[in-house]
DNA sequence: CGGATTTGACCAGCGC
DNA sequence: GCGCTGGTCAAATCCG
């Protein structure tokens, strides 16, 4: 093992910072390992800060779950992902701020999509989380976006957002 | 000038 | 075995 996933939960959260309305489409997960509970708590934050939840719409399952086709070059083999999670996102643009640095590394147009998908990588250096970036032939206003992977940092972004109301929280909760 | 993006080539898995 | 497809690399190019 290449001591992959690992804590900071928060971190792994990808939900798009900008206002945009997103659809947690899937999850794999193989055994997460779970965050504390005050990763927990910022998790539980964001999530409901930022997910329209969207009970009853077509949450439909796009992600192989199998993720047979994830290899990379020479000699190393991946038989399947250790997390993946896809959002369908309302946006007009395709690349949602998550918090986090990514840097580009290739673009493909894919099959049965007139959207080429894009591909990125975490610039930070002991981070090997990937997302894929691809907008919907059917709906032009949604993007698809897969994460690939838990950060291993926290996000830089995030806590400064978050850290005042955080505190004020942590203050207003003991009463 | 350094870091990010673009883009064509390369490679591996899968289905036939 | 071969062709198709998706994922990645890396040189060239762009941009602040």
């Amino acid at each position: 093992m290449e001591g992959e996933n690992f804590p900071y939960f928060f971190g792994s959260s990808p939900f798009p910072l900008s206002g945009s309305s997103t659809n947690v489409l899937e999850q794999s997960m193989q055994n997460p390992s779970f965050p504390s509970s005050d990763q927990m708590d910022l998790a539980s934050l964001l999530s409901a800060g930022s997910i329209e939840q969207n009970p009853g719409s077509t949450a439909s399952r796009e992600v192989d779950q199998n993720g047979s086709r994830s290899k990379s070059r020479f000699g190393k083999k991946k038989k399947y992902v250790p997390q993946r999670v896809a959002f369908h996102t309302r946006s007009e643009e395709d690349i949602l701020d998550d918090g986090y640095k990514w840097r580009k590394y290739g673009q493909k147009s894919v099959k049965n999509s007139v959207h080429p998908r894009s591909y990125y990588r975490c610039t930070h250096h002991t981070c090997n989380v990937k997302k894929q970036i691809q907008r919907l032939s059917k709906d032009n206003s949604v993007v698809v976006t897969t994460y690939e992977g838990i950060h291993n940092h926290p996000c830089e972004k995030l806590m400064e957002t978050l850290s005042p109301l955080l505190k004020q929280l942590q203050f207003l909760s003991r009463f």
